[in-house]
DNA sequence: TAGTGGTCTAGACCACGTG
DNA sequence: ACGTGGTCTAGACCACTAT
């Protein structure tokens, strides 16, 4: 048989059509230019709009394209980098100095059964303070910190018309009180749920980066939290302070 | 007007039919088992193939499910957590003894025009060294360290039939023999290059976190790796070594 | 060869932001 | 009101795996 097979392997429409957006991205597109719309992108290369799609959600996925309803498909600027770790070398409770965080609100809902399981409590006898944390005036991320009641007594109730903010700011202060012995992190995937993703001005499922930190002291777990970046525009960075001080001499 | 709205915000049917299995498998559901299969599925809940797939798809992002091409659609089991190293504690060069990763290569493939600019070296002008690393006989990661020319002298060449493996090995060594001064980190979602989506058994696309560690020694950089894990499979764990040990007590 | 998930089509309608 | 991206349908065919 003359039929030279030549690795034939026929790549799918999205990906190759992914490939030709990415590289035409690079070279004939600049940050917050907008794209032709989804129905005129198609019909240029001949194919269904379902499949275009697929090819723009994982560019978008990759932090390449920014889609907004309404209003259309613009290239998205590089992913900023947050840092996350290495509050400048050893560890330190939230709301310490210097943190990014920005105390919003102490609520009331139950916490998630993994979290009160980390904890040891029950899910209900728990502070949730809610944080969030913005770059350059856009919200990057949502968090909230659940601390045991038993470790942080329930903080001037009697005070009636004090406000959420200066509670959630109540309990943290209570926290510093505590020497915190150690912290691990985990970071895993996961898609927003439906108040994370108006809070993050994102679609309900869109892909977030959950970073989950365990605060020890007295030899127990003190403190838990849960916080939700945006996949799209974040670039999670662990830094070593000493590292990068070094660098800049 | 009397037409309380009632909050009337339609909600997707993918994104009620994800609750709804989701339920479904923490309840009548174990581990492994096999799922009907899509059009059935589709057909039980009574939506189109499409919708029920859009629902499928963000299980599994979630790492809730596992599909198979040819075979069917699984209950995956919870996510591992993989060391990726504590922040605080001592830093390690690549392949230090304890070092999770298994030297796979050593390739020939010019670096990514963003390594080449961290290390400050020309795009051919670097050792690249394949690594794999496996969890329970499954792998979870693939990644490529970078390390410039300049740094570790060409490595035994004229040996001749010296494998990939060998060579990678030998870099290595070369490489321990400079002090580590710092190391930084970044975790950021990708998708699967073609190679790379092989490797971990996953088809092109798939989602995947992108860990980017910078070495640092004699205030340069002097490595660059770029690990790229399961971002279905994983949880990324940033332990702090001394915190862990005091839990076990 | 049979059955699975993966790709693709050509439509339709809806929710949202802007003018 | 209009144009955008988001959702949904009912099909078709393809690539892969197991038998």
């Amino acid at each position: 048989m003359g039929t030279m097979q030549l690795e034939t392997v026929p790549e799918p429409k999205y990906w190759h059509l992914k490939t030709v957006l990415s590289e035409a991205l690079d070279s004939e597109f600049s940050v917050g230019e907008i794209l032709p719309n989804e129905r005129e992108l198609a019909a240029r290369f001949g194919v269904a709009r379902a499949t275009l799609r697929q090819a723009l959600e994982q560019l978008e996925l990759e932090g390449r394209l920014q889609r907004r309803r309404g209003v259309g498909t613009t290239v998205a600027p590089p992913r900023v980098g947050v840092d996350v770790g290495s509050e400048s070398g050893p560890h330190a409770w939230p709301g310490a100095p210097g943190d990014a965080w920005q105390p919003e609100d102490h609520e009331s809902a139950p916490a998630p059964a993994a979290v009160a399981r980390l904890l040891g409590t029950g899910r209900d006898e728990v502070h949730a303070v809610r944080r969030s944390r913005t770059t350059g005036g856009q919200q990057v991320a949502s968090e909230v910190l659940y601390v045991p009641a038993t470790l942080v007594p329930p903080v001037a109730e009697g005070d009636g018309a004090q406000h959420g903010s200066a509670r959630a700011r109540a309990v943290l202060r209570e926290l510093h009180r505590l020497e915190l012995g150690g912290q691990e992190r985990t970071v895993e995937l996961g898609s927003a749920r439906a108040d994370d993703a108006r809070r993050l001005d994102r679609l309900p499922g869109a892909p977030v980066l959950v970073v989950t930190t365990r605060y020890f002291a007295d030899g127990r777990t003190a403190a838990v939290s849960v916080a939700t970046y945006r996949a799209d525009t974040c670039r999670l960075s662990f830094g070593d302070a000493d590292a990068v001080s070094l660098m800049a001499s």
